[in-house]
DNA sequence: GTCTATAACTAGATAGAC
DNA sequence: GTCTATCTAGTTATAGAC
């Protein structure tokens, strides 16, 4: 992503998706947003598909990084999924355009297009279900069927960048503290730790 | 929705928004895969939008009604939300294609569709939220934000019609009863409540 | 690198025969 | 109640001037 322009129509590009969906959004309409007429962002991309695609994996990428990247500096499973879910929170608030695209879009992309995105959600998933699995191992987890965790686990964070505004009441990192709060100990699990604790 | 034709129409529209989204959808694929001409669809129903409408609508009213009748029976704000949840999960696997569409295509309703299906959905968490302060005030629940906490529940257990299948390996029930232990508990709040239990 | 003009096609919806 | 034919408008993408 070179020019300044090509960068203008993939932000303008990812508003457009998320407001209108891709199949809803026209070409022109984009130009128009991007300030520009309809021919000249052939210029940039090949075809309106080529920009979905340069979201979800743009996308993908970032998160796959990102996410890593909090995960490598902890080394307690409860610190790990703390640091993930916070990364993948901060990702979706910051970037929560492209981000609601490459949740929502998935079916709009073409045969190998969607399998290289699948395959890229799937190693993404992967950081989560290690996680909750060195957890369980290690003792202070306890889920009946990780697979089932991680999908309700992501679900539940990937949501907030649906209704998520930065004008809104909360800031970014309270919000996280407290997704990562209900994760770990549901809406129950604070009054048993406070017996546990003799509080 | 009386003629059996009509209600062809509605399953199938569910089937094919949900496969490829309502923008996505042409109307002559709808009527070849309801089994008729591209113009015999405007004898049932006045446009397409329409049907879309039809669809929400009916989704919105039927959980309305399926929660309210589960919560009525409990009295113990616990129990109401493990009854509350069940009923969630079984009407979004139950007719999933229905509520992945209720839950996927609000951006594609028209202004006057958008406000009334608005109004159901703020009414549908409104259930929730009373549950949850209910169990706030009784002291068997904890949570710092009740509004935070019905969204991440609800998206947590909404997304349960984007993967179900009913060929799947596990059965609804199982799946339910993973979902309400996680939303008690966390992944770590079993382990508090043994150490509580003494167990 | 952006413009205008347009080609090739598909969309939702209607009209009137049967 | 379903069909066929068709209207109008909008779609993605391309071509060639500047």
């Amino acid at each position: 992503m070179t020019s300044t322009r090509k960068i203008t129509i993939f932000k303008e590009a990812a508003r457009l998706f998320r407001e209108k969906g891709y199949n809803g959004s026209s070409q022109r309409e984009l130009a128009d947003r991007a300030g520009l007429q309809g021919g000249s962002i052939y210029h940039h991309f090949s075809s309106k598909q080529d920009i979905l695609y340069a979201i979800m994996e743009d996308t993908m990428r970032g998160l796959l990084h990102k996410v890593r990247r909090a995960v490598a500096e902890e080394t307690s499973p409860l610190e790990k999924l703390k640091k993930a879910v916070r990364a993948h929170i901060e990702y979706h608030t910051e970037d929560r355009d492209e981000t609601y695209v490459a949740d929502a879009e998935l079916r709009s992309l073409e045969e190998a297009n969607y399998q290289q995105i699948t395959r890229m959600r799937h190693d993404y998933e992967q950081i989560f279900r290690d996680i909750i699995d060195e957890g369980l191992q290690a003792g202070c987890m306890k889920v009946d069927d990780v697979l089932l965790a991680t999908k309700a686990l992501l679900q539940m964070c990937t949501g907030i960048s649906y209704w998520y505004s930065p004008e809104g009441r909360k800031p970014i990192g309270e919000i996280a503290d407290q997704y990562v709060e209900l994760l770990l100990w549901g809406v129950c699990g604070k009054m048993a730790r406070e017996v546990a604790d003799g509080s």
